[in-house]
DNA sequence: AAATTTGGTTGCTTTATGCAACCTACTATC
DNA sequence: GATAGTAGGTTGCATAAAGCAACCAAATTT
């Protein structure tokens, strides 16, 4: 992609942000606590012409925090801001879709697990607000108090599949 | 991304299918229920060349299904398949994500409700197999069952972070 | 019968990717 | 103390993809 997204949209915008794979390996890596420039290199496989770049537009858009940890200002660490940290759901979400179709019954390659009982967690799950469990077809998208023009006529022409 | 990437990483994998701003857009505009290539062509703003491209893609992945509705096979109806489907629980942390993140508290362009109550649902929840919630702290990302060579390492180096 | 819609394809220009080479300041080794 | 290697980049170039406009045939609407 070429131009940023227009439409008054969460998904367009915040696939402006972080709509590029080689982000979702570099975020990949900070999840799993990578944080010098040869650790993305390395372990994402990236060129490091757009690694520059893209460690840059993470700190520029508020996702990652570079600190100075050399003497004269030639090393440096990233580290997830807490922004970039609320990422994990979406993350979680790849990984669990991805271990789910990707691989066969137990081959899959990355397990997130419960740090006390070390079984691996179940799926991410919805909820309402006070915490009453919901299923796919409990839920609704409508236009938002935010919603114009486009955006909530197009919201407000969906036809209700439950 | 010209190479698909070749990491044994449920993420990569995942990235390697659905990657694409673009196809992103179309899968959103797909769970607002468009089936219609002119549909996905209004309402993404993305060229045609593009969305022809982007759609066989998405029915080669089995992601979407192309249905013949015309007389002579001259108009098509794409829809999600359950794999497409699947990816509720991506596309929903993506909106979460982007309505918290970009728009001031109540300026939310979309919503997702329940469809009961008509009350926004909350966040997307972590919780164990057996229904147990979970906070990001309690989990722990492990080399799974197929882990291999280079993603075996990798992940086996994580410092625990809690 | 004419105009419009659908679902594309083709060709062209601009932008991004991927790769290799290079570079400077530090760090570890002998 | 000299040498080699590492960290964190930048630059230049070939190739691939994005973005745009023009075109098109079959079907549908006016």
């Amino acid at each position: 992609m070429v131009k940023p997204h227009t439409q008054n949209c969460p998904v367009a915008g915040m696939l402006n942000i972080v709509g590029d794979q080689w982000t979702w390996l570099i975020l990949r890596e900070a999840f799993y606590g990578a944080s010098r420039f040869k650790e993305f290199e390395r372990n994402t496989g990236i060129a490091k012409n757009l690694l520059s770049n893209r460690l840059a537009r993470l700190v520029d858009e508020g996702l990652l925090k570079k600190f100075d940890i050399g003497q004269m200002g030639t090393r440096y660490a990233y580290s997830l801001t807490p922004k970039g940290r609320s990422l994990n759901t979406v993350m979680i979400a790849m990984l669990q879709w991805g271990n789910e179709h990707l691989y066969a019954e137990g081959e899959a390659p990355v397990e997130i697990i419960e740090r006390q009982t070390g079984v691996p967690i179940g799926p991410l799950v919805l909820q309402t607000r006070d915490g009453r469990r919901l299923e796919p077809k409990d839920i609704k998208t409508v236009p938002g108090p935010g919603a114009k023009g486009a955006v909530c006529q197009r919201l407000a022409a969906i036809k209700d599949n439950p």
